[in-house]
DNA sequence: GCCGTTTTCGGCCCGACTGTTTTCAGTCG
């Protein structure tokens, strides 16, 4: 049990409590629960078992809400959830995720139709049976036709990767057709979130209908949603949506702060706006006199630039991966966050030798031509026979032959390391003899990833605790979209990793990004570095690395803390070190 | 249900678009 079924619970308790038509304040402050549990560092099972007190404390939990935390944790249920979920059929909350269908759209089709799930909502439109429903005319009941139809095929959440082509496409179309002066994209996107529900693009047109008929046009759509003078939605073939904002230049800045987020964030800028008698909308700040729409009458005190909007709320800027669900003062005027350009070495590389495309020169060269002065070669491990990992004697052949690359290439520093797989007991995959042979050790899990809980954790804290590892690989093994990976208890993992003063790696690979950004946020909290690697296997696999750097800013990582972002002289003398040399 | 340098009660973000409406509720982000 750990924070990621508190947050079921209280997402659970919202749905329910909102399809039984409860308050909507309190549906929105059980969901209010589920975001502050996603977002917390602190162990909430443990703080409920140890300290139930203190869980009230936490920003938007309240006494009812903690009340429910320690009866979760301790009895394994909730009592008045058991009772709501009597009361609502098991399949109506699919019907929220019908598109243009909320609450009160489901509450009517139950109460009045008898639908309690997809199935019988089909049922139900195929016989005509909606006909003569309040508010049911022949467009809601078409869009329920085809809501059905994309809930079948819907993608859900896209890797940041994948939205990044779209975004990307999408602006470099609405550039070269000249329809828009300004263009960038906000959202989840600029926040760096690892997956992306849709992609929010924020734009200055003079001619604003003519930017939306290019936008709604451009090659990809697949059906447009909704279409305006200022906003449009579309679907694209791949099942991505687009939204498109178009705003006035002079609040480029204020619709560019509103449309990237996150909601929370939003909330406590407007929060802090209303303590000041002032409204903050997508438009600008504004003085507030009571009266809706100021910026039909108004000026706006800021507008233009984030930072000017930032800076009359008396605040800082706040960098986007950061703008989550946490408190102002935690955000705005962060401390510098590492950049791309900070990052110095790859500490993670496979060869042809392995399962990687480069040759050793090359994968040097070009480690070389991107200006890291360390690389670190690090095939695979005997083990991972699927990838061609490497017997004790090639693997010593590879030493000599990275010693002989660093020598030909020149002005890199070459180490000769090794991705060597942490086994199912958390013993290494070469024995320590040959592993002190290393200049550095990277040690990730590869097979196995189902393993139970507490053998994950023993297994990893087993590895971060052995006197030759540097590093420990893509932690949980998890792919974003793909597979969970390991269950670990990361507080242990983490505890273990300080002892033991071993780094741990945010594999920068879109499919990966393991740590994900919490658990490095808990990393530094803790006092743990970080390690960004582009785990190299292709020549375009450098290109990775800002995906990783921005899981790192997510998680308030500085240069200070990442270790890639270390000098040379420095970073060799942390790596030696670990070797007692 | 949560919260408080206006408040322990009375608020709780707000604007755009759609569809079914004759003036607005519902949904979305």
């Amino acid at each position: 049990m750990g924070n990621e079924d508190i947050v079921r619970l209280f997402e659970e308790f919202a749905v329910l409590l909102e399809l039984t038509g409860a308050n909507s304040f309190r549906v929105l402050a059980n969901a209010k629960v589920a975001r502050a549990a996603e977002a917390s560092t602190i162990d909430l099972v443990h703080l409920a078992r140890s300290d139930p007190k203190a869980l009230s404390n936490i920003d938007g939990i309240g006494g009812g809400s903690a009340a429910k935390i320690v009866e979760f944790v301790t009895t394994g249920a909730v009592k008045e959830l058991i009772e709501l979920r009597t009361q609502v059929p098991a399949g109506l909350p699919a019907l929220l995720g019908l598109p243009g269908v909320g609450p009160k759209s489901v509450r009517l089709l139950w109460q009045e139709r008898g639908i309690v799930d997809l199935a019988s909502l089909e049922s139900a439109l195929a016989e005509g049976r909606l006909q003569g429903l309040a508010g049911f005319g022949p467009k809601k009941i078409q869009n329920l036709h085809d809501g059905i139809a994309f809930l079948k095929t819907a993608v859900g959440r896209v890797r940041i990767d994948d939205a990044l082509v779209v975004a990307e496409s999408a602006i470099t179309h609405l550039r070269d057709a000249g329809v828009v002066d300004q263009i960038e994209f906000a959202g989840s996107l600029r926040r760096g979130k690892e997956t992306i529900g849709d992609v929010d693009l924020v734009a200055v047109a003079a001619n604003a209908p003519r930017a939306m008929e290019s936008f709604c046009s451009m090659p990809g759509v697949a059906k447009v949603l909704v279409t305006g003078p200022t906003k449009s939605s579309v679907r694209m073939e791949d099942g991505i949506q687009v939204d498109l904002r178009i705003v006035p230049e002079h609040a480029f800045g204020a619709a560019l702060l509103y449309f990237t987020g996150s909601k929370e964030h939003n909330v406590l800028l407007r929060g802090r706006a209303q303590q000041r008698g002032l409204r903050l909308n997508e438009y600008g700040l504004f003085e507030d006199d009571g009266l809706d729409a100021p910026q039909d009458r108004r000026a706006p005190l800021a507008s233009r630039t984030e930072k000017e909007l930032y800076e009359a709320l008396g605040l800082a800027w706040a960098e986007p991966e950061l703008r989550e669900v946490r408190p102002l003062d935690e955000v705005c005027g962060h401390a510098p966050l590492v950049t791309v350009a900070d990052i110095r070495a790859e500490l993670h590389a496979h060869t042809t030798e392995s399962d990687g495309s480069m040759p050793l020169l090359e994968l040097v060269q070009r480690a070389k031509d991107r200006g890291f002065h360390t690389l670190a070669v690090t095939d695979h491990s005997r083990s991972s026979v699927q990838a061609n990992g490497l017997s004790i004697d090639r693997l010593l052949r590879q030493i000599d032959a990275v010693r002989e690359a660093e020598a030909r290439v020149g002005g890199i520093r070459v180490l000769a390391g090794s991705e060597v797989d942490i086994l199912v007991d958390g013993s290494l995959d070469y024995p320590d003899d040959v592993l002190a042979q290393l200049d550095l050790v990277v040690a990730s899990p590869h097979a196995s990833l189902r393993q139970a809980p507490d053998l994950a954790t023993a297994r990893l804290v087993r590895a971060a605790r052995h006197p030759l590892v540097h590093i420990l690989g893509h932690p949980t093994g998890r792919l974003v979209n793909g597979r969970p990976g390991l269950e670990l208890d990361m507080h242990a993992v983490i505890a273990a990793a300080r002892e033991s003063g071993v780094a741990l790696e945010i594999n920068a690979h879109p499919a990966r990004l393991d740590l994900r950004d919490l658990h490095a946020r808990m990393a530094i909290e803790a006092g743990v570095p970080l390690a960004i690697d582009c785990d190299v296997h292709a020549r375009d696999g450098f290109d990775v690395l800002g995906y990783g750097v921005q899981v790192a800013r997510r998680a308030g990582a500085g240069p200070e803390q990442v270790i890639n972002a270390w000098d040379a002289a420095r970073l060799h003398a942390w790596i030696a070190a670990r070797r007692g040399r």
